[in-house]
DNA sequence: GGCCGTATCAGCCAAAAGGTGGAGAGACCA
DNA sequence: TGGTCTCTCCACCTTTTGGCTGATACGGCC
């Protein structure tokens, strides 16, 4: 068996540290880099040329996770790309699975569930953590319940506090558009109000 | 000078695992146990008696990060504790000092800064992140923004989506009353409307 | 005792949001 | 071609919310 080179992706210095940690244990596997940043990820990955990419989604400032996914699938789609971040929001999940992701795993994955999904990703499978396959699962039963684009883009502004009047202007719509659009994302959510709404989006969505 | 000796709480091995990591590289400090929940850091700090314990917010199920905090500082007072989480919402860094914490972190710390937070930790100085430092100096600058005991209860009601009529019955308080706190709260947290300050609570104040 | 902060309640009015029903245009697909 | 989906818009009506002013009551504090 090969060594399978990996490269890290998380602006978290601890994390990083423990994925080397914990991936150095097994002999197969080997971290060939790091990048504390998307921008990073994209260098680091022409540079070391990686079998695997563990990446965080959320990376503070600058390119987010899922659009460095989209971009290294452009320039390095051999490399196996699996999502590894502290969130299992709906969202994110289908985001970065339309981006290309290869897995999904949540950071309170257990060191095998870590080991599996790494060699599981250069075999050409997918792997995630059992949280996530659930939500995905839960989306294939209830197919009516998912946004269309443009109440998603209409819901993340709601979440930013928005009026009627305010999402119109910024989406160049008009009020009665807008109600519309809120009336079918109410009835999707499962909720009555613009309030719980907003509290579903943020929590459950990841709208943040 | 003398070993520092160190307890790590955190629901995620790769957290535990990096922290170890990096701590090993210091001649000062030894990571002398390690603990996956608050009942667990009970056990742990009660068994190696470590001079400083590491500690996250959230773990998952189970007791909370403060409470283990609070619990932490009546059992075994001589130890220093130091928050080491994600979020800098302002009601996490109020609660979490108020429960005893010594030093608040951020996961996305330099190693230096986590060494120096440990080191001065022993010697009974509070270290913490700059971007919560900023914070509680906000805090100190505008007391008029902080919110009131009843204030504080309404508004995470507020943030599961009540109407007013709800959170009234709820609080066994007549509409008007609550009209009456929302007023305040909104003013408070600088926004016009429930649909902004729901979000700013749920991104803000920590209210998930 | 007077002052301040907190919590409670009332009434009035304007603005915003939500419910209902309907409808047309364009895209996509069987 | 017909059906379905998505996005867009309108009118009408009810409910909810927010802004304003003012009031009472209790407890702590100087």
């Amino acid at each position: 068996m090969s060594t399978i080179s990996v490269l890290l992706v998380d602006d978290h210095t601890v994390v990083r540290s423990g994925l080397k940690a914990l991936l150095g244990t097994q002999a197969d596997i080997a971290v060939v880099g790091e990048a504390a940043s998307g921008e990073e990820a994209l260098e680091a990955a022409q540079e070391h040329q990686p079998a695997v990419v563990l990446m965080d989604l959320a990376m503070g400032a600058g390119m987010d996770g899922i659009e460095a996914i989209k971009q290294l699938r452009q320039r390095t789609p051999h490399q196996a790309i699996i999502v590894f971040t502290t969130y299992d929001s709906d969202a994110d999940i289908v985001r970065a699975v339309d981006a290309g992701a290869m897995g999904y795993l949540l950071k309170d994955a257990a060191p095998e569930e870590i080991f599996a999904a790494v060699r599981g990703a250069v075999q050409g499978k997918s792997v995630m953590s059992a949280p996530v396959a659930s939500r995905l699962f839960q989306q294939l039963r209830h197919p009516d319940e998912i946004l269309t684009p443009r109440e998603a883009e209409l819901l993340s502004l709601l979440t930013q506090g928005l009026s009627n009047r305010d999402l119109g202007k910024r989406l160049f719509i008009s009020e009665a558009t807008v109600k519309t659009h809120l009336a079918h994302i109410y009835a999707k959510l499962g909720v009555e109000t613009r309030a719980a709404a907003i509290a579903t989006a943020i929590r459950r969505e990841g709208m943040r």
